[in-house]
DNA sequence: CTGTTAGCGCGTTCAG
DNA sequence: CTGAACGCGCTAACAG
């Protein structure tokens, strides 16, 4: 039904072979040829099939991403700078949405069922198992990882350390010890670095500046907004609550953020709240945060996949490793602890 | 390289038609046989290539998902849930994210490239020109289009004036003449619904509660925080601000909320803010909302397209619209206007 | 510069 | 119940 090759080549008084190489600009054709078949092609409304082309070549151009989420701000956006990157060379974008849950209980996924479909596969900080690892390495395919960094495949990441450090730092230095931290989820995959790595961070620069932790400061808030409430009510609970938290994600920190209102605590009169993202609502709330280039994150990775693809490129270089800058957002969920001026409403909320 | 179905068969002792109609659960095969070449082609890590059958079947086994975004809450929420029905079946989606800007200054969007590639299309209120739409029609594909409808394509969707009506509604009835509303772009697309349905069930609320609608209080938000906080901006400004606002998406409803606050209007003690969509944050935000169920409607459109695509399925029935309920939430961001009572911290925020 | 000939990997008749 | 043979639409040698 659809119109094929030889419909145009029978069209144009010339074979296939020759239709094809007229299309693609291949050489060694006629400036007339080229431009007759290009004329009939166009109002035929030719359309090479995907698949007969994949079946000759081998190539698919397509590149499969995949994420644990799509709706949540990191993986949005970074799916959102992947896609346009990528469509604009040509390629498509497979989603490939991993369950949710840990890797231990969720469907496992089967790397093997992208090998006839994707060229590349990008992704996402989705937690994955050893085997998993394994199998994904097994396509030989160029892979990236956003947001998170494995052995011998290629990455685009900030340095999560920095983050919890920069994050922690700032608390310290407006005269905050008493610093507690919401993470991602303590029983979650190991295959994730960034809430480990955030973590690091803070204990990093809370051990540098001398201040002991208190592991009761230590809780778990799932990078969700409603695990950031549930953190933060924890905390409040506490026999001495902290004067500062440093959440490892603005989604949480949102949480947190309401959770202390809620309670009647005054941000960042009696509480410091620091996040990590600056997510298109963190300016509204007002709160202090580490950037992250996210979108910049998804671009580099797409541009390291397209690259990989270049004929040219050698299938067995080292693999390359992209870290992005991160900076502090100071903005008004923070301040120094019990500070005696007038408690003025200072956050615009 | 990979593993072919000629190989199975080599190893198995059989023909390569054995081994298809083998491992498709197809009849006539023996049990032992069926047994025997799922083993080896399990341990051989054998997986049909997709071109190859999509050659020899005319079926992609991949569905088209076309928006125009991905970071925006309905969009993701959508996208999700399309994902994950069409996923479940067996079906690859293949996400396309058309360019921002109305369809005028975005590039224009050729359905022809979709068709050798997906068995169906869903189209996330995505505005496109009559052009585009025609060339949609003629792929002659299974289409549906989420929050929105076309005539003579299926859809899933909400009724838009209802959502209107109802939020107007709402504020009459605490006692609100002077309603606002913030809706999407002015000279925006045309197939675009919501946002005209919306704002006719905002008037036609106005005008059957016998209420004068003042132009002047009907404002562009462009369905984002920064143009909802523009467009309160806008409203705080007139000479007799409204007393209450009623915003086509949560989005410009937080922003809205924010500026409101920033400026020191106190919600909902001076203004009263209504919003669409119920969006995650909204709890947080003390938002009163009309809900819509966005994970049903991308549930319900897969299972259209999945429900069109079944061989049995007649190709020419009249097109199926879904209409899904709304319903009002009821927070803290509305109260009567100029209410005596007290004002004390009523949200959370 | 162009046409011919082979496949790419699978599904699908049609014979056995 | 099973196999041989052909075709899906296109690209890639290889001739001319």
């Amino acid at each position: 039904m659809p119109v094929t090759i030889e419909d145009v080549a029978l069209r144009a008084g010339v074979s296939t072979a020759t239709v094809s190489r007229a299309l693609r600009g291949l050489p060694h054709v006629s400036a007339a040829t080229r431009a007759q078949v290009a004329r009939i092609a166009l109002d035929l409304g030719y359309v090479p099939s995907k698949s007969a082309t994949n079946l000759a070549t081998g190539r698919t151009h397509t590149v499969g991403v995949v994420t644990p989420h799509v709706a949540r701000w990191f993986f949005a956006q970074a799916i959102e700078a992947v896609e346009g990157e990528l469509r604009e060379q040509g390629y498509d974008v497979l989603l490939l949405v991993l369950p949710p849950g840990t890797e231990v209980d969720r469907p496992p996924f089967d790397p093997e069922e992208l090998r006839q479909r994707v060229d590349a596969v990008a992704v996402l900080t989705v937690p994955l198992t050893g085997t998993e690892l394994d199998a994904l390495r097994r396509l030989r395919l160029p892979i990236v990882f956003v947001g998170g960094s494995v052995p011998g495949l290629m990455s685009v990441r900030i340095d999560d350390i920095a983050v919890g450090r920069l994050a922690t730092e700032h608390l310290l230095s407006l005269g905050h010890r008493r610093i507690a931290h919401i993470n991602g989820d303590p029983y979650g995959p190991l295959n994730f670095t960034a809430p480990v790595d955030r973590r690091a961070g803070w204990l990093s620069a809370m051990r540098a500046a001398g201040v002991e932790v208190d592991p009761q400061l230590d809780v778990p808030g799932f990078f969700t907004v409603e695990g950031g409430r549930q953190a933060m009510r924890q905390l409040l609970a506490l026999d001495e609550p902290p004067t500062a938290v440093f959440a490892a994600g603005d989604e949480m920190a949102f949480g947190a953020l309401a959770e202390a209102r809620e309670a009647g605590v005054h941000v960042p009169g009696e509480l410091s709240i620091v996040g990590v993202d600056d997510h298109d609502m963190s300016a509204l709330w007002g709160l202090t945060t580490v950037r992250q280039p996210v979108r910049e994150q998804g671009r580099r990775a797409a541009a390291l996949l397209l690259q990989a693809l270049l004929p040219t490129a050698a299938s067995s270089r080292p693999a390359e490793h992209v870290l992005l800058e991160v900076e502090l957002v100071a903005r008004s969920s923070t301040a120094s602890p019990r500070t005696e001026t007038t408690v003025t409403e200072s956050l615009p909320l």
